[in-house]
RNA sequence: GGGCACGUAGAUCAGCGGAAGAUCGCUGCUUUCGCAAAGCAGAGGUCGGGGGUUCAAAUCCCCCCGUGUCCA
């Protein structure tokens, strides 16, 4: 960045000077005599016990200060966005003011909510976690106060002048900062691809905000100036809050009396914590994540089990439902939305804390049964034992440790070596939103006229070729629906062409044909939509917001969309939620949802600005991801359940038919995927069940009720014919041990070992079980040929202490050009196909003679 | 999304290349007026599924499926 960027009119016009930090080295501007800039570690925290601002604000009235200020000069305050940033999928949380709008409105395809604007955005980091309750001035969830400007080459709204302008006015003036306290740093924000200069602001040793401003694009080695540029500020609402109070850290400051609780019963860190993680939990669960083992579920269940594990190991600690209760009813004042299901929450919460008691039981047993293999065996639980558990069966070393008797003590650097476990994971591949093939249109050709968001049903429309570019062609105005929002493309003819494929494109809606379009620019042509498809993907779409609504009422308002997908043939709905659906919630969700069919509600589509829609129905609007823009679409069925969406829907809710679920699975923890079908496709559904039963039925030979009985009936005769035919085999086997007994040739008795020799029609399995037979008394050796698969089985069984079975058939086995081996006790070896297996049988016998006799036989016991 | 661990009798688990085991539960017998209990006997296993290596696989390798857990 050259020095330039940061030279300000603003900061000549006020007097600052620029200046190099004398320990840093960065370079800053002040109005003061600084040598270094005011942000630790470059000088000390100066408002500890003499806060920097005027007077003292608690959380809420420092929010609403920051704010009003920002209103008063013309920025329009937006709601908070969603802590899970589900509208991306380059990330799981909102981590900064900045992801609200990004990728759609930073890109400039779709206008922000208002502009300027400001916004307290709670946002999550988890990469600070251990230092929460620590540094006094981490949390794993804190807001991030901005205002944000985006200016266009024909729309200029602000820059760097004015936000830094604006920022000094709100310490100086507003919060009575001394003006020649503060520093503003000049440091490089590059992330995403884009660039620019930043100024980061300090005071008294508290870095207070940042102010980017991004500018550039980077492309290669040079840079590029973006088309549009944004003022991305973030301004810490607790550290304002702490700099006013200049309490000896944050927590007292934003926590106050809730921290003080906590302190009565734990020690400042882990009081800390608790409370921090009680916030976060609240927004996370009141958001929608459902706590679980992976992606953004895994941060919630870590926060919920670190809080568990604090108040397990503390005498007298409070129960976890209060302590949230707590927090929550305190976020509440400012977001009224966190707290209003207070009781779902507690069961989550309750889901959570009992699973992870099993967990933690399960692990116990595990480790106490290892800990006694392991003394039995000479050996002792090392450390790396306790961090295979840790990373395996998630006990604590701490809990671990409790279970074996001589433990190693717990590494210093544990949960380092831990890390270094997962050093060599390849990374979660982001992939970008794929724009499959799409070309490029140039930004002179106007923007479609979207129609189906008003009209659904009209499907035969006339419009104006705009552009053409191989067989993709857009209008001036369409009713095809683009893919989006789970739900697929329309299809249908453009003149006399099939459209195979509609996408978005920007403010085009390009239809992909099935051969190079033959328009010119400026035909009018006639577009007609394939209506059997049309009406069973609207029927579709709305059946999910009716499932989703039902899933909600049924389950708990914990319930959020985390995924869907409109086909012509079924539909699917992703949702969260902590435990399989049992059979009768199903069930009620089928009735009631059907029921709402047959009310025949009618669904409003229809747009209304953000502020007022998110007022009037909350942040459940943003089922399927947060949508920017100042004008939400919103798809309200009447009394039931309200979306921002942008499908095609039908108009009453009679109109979907009927709704059958078809299949329900857990696709992974703490997510239930429902398919089901509405319309001609549920009955055709409903049809194929019942031709499937009747057909089963029949099969059968019995009336479709009587199924199950049948079933039953069949599944005991097969278990019986299976055990009438073991015991024949076992009979089979008997005779065959009986025949071979009675045999004079078979039996030669050596001293206290009798051997049995005999050839039989078996394979190897059945060689097995006869030798058992025949070597149930102590003493006996049986030799055993059989075959399989055309090749010769030789079998030796051995109860004698003087017949190794395994030596007598590596005597044997070369005989029959044999392989093979076992133990003393049993031993085989399967020969070459055609090879001798009469003189395999006698080598083995001459072998088991030798060795039986060597061990002084009774004399004239062997015969010639 | 990735790493690791796990999947064996109804339950909890052992076995980790050579003849499928333990404990509890279950059934029967003995003892008892009966129960509890004890003793004896017995039933109960496609060792998650599919491929492969091997003379031989619950055991080793690969691919699925399921579960748990850690990490992003």
């Amino acid at each position: 960045m050259e020095d330039a960027e940061y030279d300000l009119a603003f900061f000549h016009r006020a007097g600052f000077r620029r200046r190099a930090c004398t320990v840093c080295g960065a370079a800053f501007w002040t109005l003061g005599d600084h040598d270094r800039c005011q942000e630790a570690p470059c000088r000390d925290y100066g408002f500890l016990g003499r806060p920097g601002f005027a007077r003292a604000y608690e959380t809420h009235a420092m929010r609403e200060a920051y704010l009003r200020y920002f209103e008063q000069r013309g920025h329009a305050r937006v709601r908070r966005y969603p802590t899970v940033a589900r509208w991306r999928n380059d990330v799981f949380f909102t981590q900064a003011s900045i992801y609200d709008f990004q990728p759609w409105v930073t890109s400039g395809a779709i206008p922000p909510p208002a502009n300027p604007l400001t916004i307290s955005q709670p946002v999550l980091r988890f990469i600070d976690l251990e230092e929460v309750g620590r540094s006094g001035r981490h949390f794993t969830l804190f807001e991030m106060m901005a205002h944000h400007a985006f200016n266009r080459p024909d729309h200029e709204v602000y820059f760097k002048d004015r936000t830094v302008e604006l920022c000094h006015g709100l310490l100086t003036e507003e919060l009575g900062a001394d003006p020649t306290g503060i520093t503003y740093k000049e440091e490089v924000w590059e992330g995403g691809g884009n660039l620019g200069p930043s100024l980061s602001v300090g005071l008294l040793g508290l870095e207070l905000a940042t102010l980017v401003f991004m500018e550039y694009v980077r492309d290669g080695t040079s840079l590029r100036p973006m088309p549009l540029t944004v003022v991305d500020t973030g301004y810490g609402l607790e550290r304002f809050a702490w700099m006013s109070q200049g309490t000896n850290t944050a927590y007292e400051a934003v926590f106050g009396r809730e921290y003080e609780e906590l302190r009565r019963t734990f020690p400042p860190r882990e009081a800390a914590i608790l409370i921090d993680h009680a916030r976060a939990i609240n927004f996370l669960l009141t958001d929608g994540v459902v706590p679980s083992n992976s992606k953004e579920g895994y941060f919630a269940r870590l926060l919920l089990r670190r809080s568990i594990r604090i108040l397990q190991r503390t005498p007298e600690a409070p129960e976890l439902s209060a302590i949230l209760d707590a927090s929550a009813r305190e976020i509440a004042r400012a977001f009224p939305e966190v707290g209003e299901h207070r009781d779902d929450l507690h069961r989550v919460v309750a889901a959570e804390a009992e699973r992870f008691a099993e967990s933690i039981e399960r692990a116990r047993a595990m480790i106490r049964r290892y800990d006694e293999r392991t003394r039995a065996g000479g050996g002792r639980v090392t450390e790396d034992d306790l961090i295979q558990w840790y990373d395996s069966l998630g006990i604590p070393p701490d809990l671990a440790v409790e279970e074996v008797r001589d433990p190693p003590p717990i590494p210093d650097d544990f949960y380092a070596r831990v890390a270094t476990r997962h050093e060599s994971e390849r990374p979660a591949t982001e992939y970008a939103e794929v724009v499959e093939g799409l070309p490029d249109v140039p930004g002179t050709v106007p923007a479609t006229e979207v129609l189906y968001y008003l009209d659904p049903y009209t499907l035969a429309f006339e419009a104006h070729v705009v552009w053409v570019g191989g067989p993709f062609v857009a209008l001036d105005r369409t009713y095809f629906y683009p893919t989006g929002g789970g739900q697929v493309t329309d299809t249908g003819q453009l003149g006399d062409l099939a459209v195979v494929d509609v996408a978005r494109r920007g403010p085009w809606i390009l239809h992909r044909l099935e051969r190079p379009a033959p328009f010119a620019v400026g035909e009018r042509v006639r577009g007609r939509i394939d209506r059997p498809r049309r009406v069973q993907l609207m029927q579709h779409h709305t059946a999910t917001h009716l499932l989703n609504g039902a899933l909600r009422e049924v389950l708990g308002p914990h319930v959020w969309q985390a995924g869907a997908y409109k086909g012509p043939e079924a539909a699917r709905i992703d949702i969260t939620h902590y435990k399989p659906l049992s059979r009768d919630e199903l069930r009620r969700v089928e009735r009631r949802v059907n029921e709402i069919v047959r009310e025949d509600r009618p669904v409003k589509s229809y747009f209304e600005g953000r502020s007022a829609a998110e007022r009037r129905f909350g942040f459940t609007l943003y089922q399927g991801g947060a949508v920017p823009g100042k004008e939400l679409r919103i798809v309200e069925v009447e009394g039931f359940d309200v979306e921002a969406c942008g499908g095609t829907h039908c108009t009453h809710t009679s109109e979907v038919g009927a709704i059958a679920i078809s299949d329900v699975e857990r696709i992974q923890d703490g997510i239930v995927r429902l398919t089901y079908s509405s319309g001609e496709r549920a009955l055709d559904l409903r049809d194929e069940h019942e031709e499937i039963l009747k057909e089963a039925a029949r099969r059968l030979g019995v009336p479709v009720p009587q199924l199950p009985d049948g079933i039953d009936r069949l599944l005991g005769e097969i278990e019986e014919s299976r055990q009438r035919a073991r015991a024949r085999r076992k009979e089979d086997l008997g005779a065959t041990a009986a025949r071979l007994l009675s045999d004079p040739t078979v039996a030669e008795t050596l001293g206290a070992t009798t051997l049995l020799t005999g050839q039989v029609d078996l394979g190897r399995a059945e060689l097995m079980e006869l030798s058992r037979l025949l070597t149930k008394a102590p003493g006996r050796v049986a030799i055993l040929a059989g075959e399989e698969d055309g090749r010769g089985v030789l079998f030796v069984g051995s109860t004698s202490p003087q017949v190794a079975a395994n030596e007598v058939v590596r005597a044997a086995a070369p005989a029959f050009d044999g392989k093979g081996g076992g133990n003393p006790a049993a031993a085989t070896a399967v020969g070459e196909p055609g090879a001798p297996l009469a003189h395999a049988l006698r080598a083995a016998r001459e072998s088991a003679r030798r060795a039986a006799g060597a061990d002084g036989g009774a004399p004239g016991a062997a015969r010639p």
